[in-house]
RNA sequence: CGGGGUGUGGCCCAGUUGGUAAGGCGUCUGGUUUGGGACCAGAAGAUCGUGGGUUCGAGUCCCGCCACCCCGACCA
């Protein structure tokens, strides 16, 4: 391809707003172009980066046993109210009705749509076990579209999909993904890890993320020394068996805040640390309400307060809930004099004299001690882990990681076959639910996550496998005819030897080529200079390593395939 | 959905107390150049996010709306 006649712009102009690298060279090498909030065209180079990565996935999806299939991204939104999902996606979801009133969702995912597919095919045990997937875009109504191409309004997703008779057959199909996964990211040229995850809105019993480590990602992932590995959303921690210090204060004290309602304005206004206050969240758990203790620097984990509790039903009280069970409004609950039951966190035992809530509006108590002012109805670890928690092992300490993620692989079970209808008779003749595995990789982000992986102060430095071409043509001086017509023989050797070649035929001052060739990131440049070319050689140049090596121009070809 | 910010040629932006828009980058043409982001001359390109209001006159003042960015909330 000649770089003339490709939609290569001039890479000189950076846009502004660009913050993870990947997202600013990705604009920057003309990969990308972006239209709206979290909407991008891909460009001819960045488009060529993404059928690599399809290649790749497609082999080894092949060698995984899984047949590729193409389902619509237009659903009815009927199929999906089977399943109870159609309320869960809220916003997220891009839905709309035509002229006719029927209703449609643009897909966000596709496990109803291959459950209806699967159930009306599938009749006898023998017709499993089956793992259909695809490549397809997925739409979904981002509140908050970030870094670029990491997170966006519409992405190119692998997904598939596994149906066993049993969970023998499920753990074989979820293995051999597993295995493909691997395969694939390895051969992208991305290091990676793999973490226990949430199964959140998915259900099923268990899943596992694999996550690229890199300062622009939105997941956080917790390891230790110890060998522990788990994404945040569910990592847990040692319990540190803290025990309550003396308190100096001899009984809670009132004190005015007027207006000061957060931990922040509290800790700030007073200069009391957030570590010294206790954050009172009412939650209703099944439909009464509890307060929730954890000091002020911590969020709480409402899965693992779920556990704890032990219900099912679990949400944020709203203002009026509030009220009623404090008697102040939104901003002053504390666990003194409370009548509703008490989840503590552990880190609560370890603080005397702390500051809190006296439930009365714009009041606060100091010199609260837990066992002496309330009781708590139960204590555990109900907050999201911080770096340097004690890990479960209850010897090494957590630490946190920024990550992306690329893939996701669930053990999703009959949850979707049940509700969709996808049953099968058994060898008994019994009527049977498929047991459903699902399995995604975000393409896009394999890009993104190359380039946060392999980029240097000049630009990009692509693994291989996935550069948008192998060998990029220089020329030094691109009006001197000798010069442009060696560089033309040799473009054209290549093409017929049936290599990706771009060949940067710009009438542009030498520098002007060589930035733009690293910033753009082939592997191996090629430069063809009068220099050189009065000894019969060409100039080849690693991106990777920058070193140059003269090769003859007749054994160009044969030393780089 | 809350809090903050920004909207002026393709990009970055200036624009005073109201008088219809400046500069840089990029683009195009001609010339000089050509081994790590050249120089000279010329040209094209803007209904100043949008709707209303005040005014003889609005990029500028007032009100509404929209878009985008950041921080939250949310998130297979």
């Amino acid at each position: 391809m000649r770089w003339t006649q490709t939609l290569i712009p001039s890479l000189r102009n950076i846009p502004k707003d660009a913050e993870a690298i990947s997202h600013q060279l990705a604009l920057r090498a003309g990969l990308i172009r972006q239209l709206s909030s979290g909407v991008y065209s891909y460009l001819p180079l960045g488009f060529r980066v993404l059928l690599k990565i399809v290649g790749i996935i497609r082999e080894e999806m092949n060698r995984a046993g899984a047949s590729e299939v193409l389902m619509p991204a237009l659903h009815p939104a009927e199929i999906w109210k089977k399943s109870g999902r159609y309320e869960t996606l809220g916003d997220d979801k891009i839905a709309f009705k035509n002229r006719a009133g029927h209703e449609f969702v643009l897909g966000p995912t596709h496990e109803e749509i291959v459950t209806e597919l699967v159930g009306t095919n599938i009749k006898s045990f023998r017709d499993l076990p089956l793992n259909l997937y695809q490549i397809q875009t997925k739409f979904r109504d981002e509140a908050r579209p970030r870094f670029g191409v990491i997170r966006t309004k519409e992405f190119i997703m692998k997904d598939a999909y596994s149906f066993d008779v049993d969970e023998k057959g499920l753990d074989v199909n979820y293995q051999k993904m597993s295995e493909a996964y691997h395969r694939i990211f390895t051969r992208c040229g991305l290091k990676f890890q793999v973490v226990n995850a949430d199964t959140g809105m998915m259900g099923g019993r268990m899943s596992q993320e694999f996550m690229v480590i890199c300062p622009y990602g939105e997941d956080r992932v917790a390891s230790s020394e110890g060998g522990y590995l788990a994404s945040r959303d569910i990592a847990t921690r040692g319990n540190p068996h803290l025990k309550t210090p003396e308190p100096k204060i001899s009984s809670p004290e009132i004190f005015d805040t007027p207006n000061l309602r957060t931990i922040e304005e509290i800790s700030h206004r007073y200069k009391v640390q957030a570590s010294h206050m206790i954050k009172t969240l009412i939650y209703m758990a099944d439909g009464k309400p509890v307060a929730v203790l954890v000091t002020g620097d911590s969020e709480v984990n409402e899965s693992k307060l779920r556990k704890l509790i032990g219900v099912k039903d679990l949400r944020q009280a709203d203002g009026h809930e509030i009220l009623e069970a404090t008697g102040a409004p939104v901003g002053f609950a504390g666990p003194v004099c409370l009548k509703i039951p008490v989840y503590v966190d552990w880190d609560i035992v370890g603080i005397a004299d702390a500051v809190t809530g006296a439930n009365q509006k714009d009041k606060h108590f100091k010199g609260v001690t837990i066992g002496r002012d309330f009781t708590a109805t139960a204590t555990g670890d109900i907050r999201f882990v911080k770096d340097g928690d004690l890990a479960p092992d209850g010897k090494s300490k957590l630490a946190l990681t920024t990550s992306m993620e690329i893939g996701h692989i669930f053990k999703l079970g009959t949850r979707y076959s049940e509700s969709i209808g996808a049953h099968f008779l058994d060898e008994k003749g019994e009527r049977k639910p498929a047991i459903m595995g699902c399995y995604g990789i975000g393409v896009n982000r394999i890009l993104a996550a190359a380039i946060e992986q392999h980029h240097d102060l000049k630009g990009i430095k692509w693994p291989e496998a996935i550069a948008p071409f192998a060998v990029e043509i220089i020329t030094v001086n691109h009006s001197d005819d000798k010069v442009r017509a060696a560089a033309e023989k040799i473009y054209e050797d290549f093409t017929k030897a049936g290599k990706d070649v771009l060949f940067d035929d710009r009438d542009e001052r030498a520098g002007v080529k060589f930035n733009d060739a690293d910033l753009v990131g082939i592997p191996t440049q090629l430069v063809i200079g009068e220099r050189s070319l009065k000894e019969g050689k060409a100039e080849v140049k690693s991106r990777q390593t920058g070193e140059t090596t003269l090769v003859d121009l007749h054994a160009l070809v044969s030393s780089l395939s």
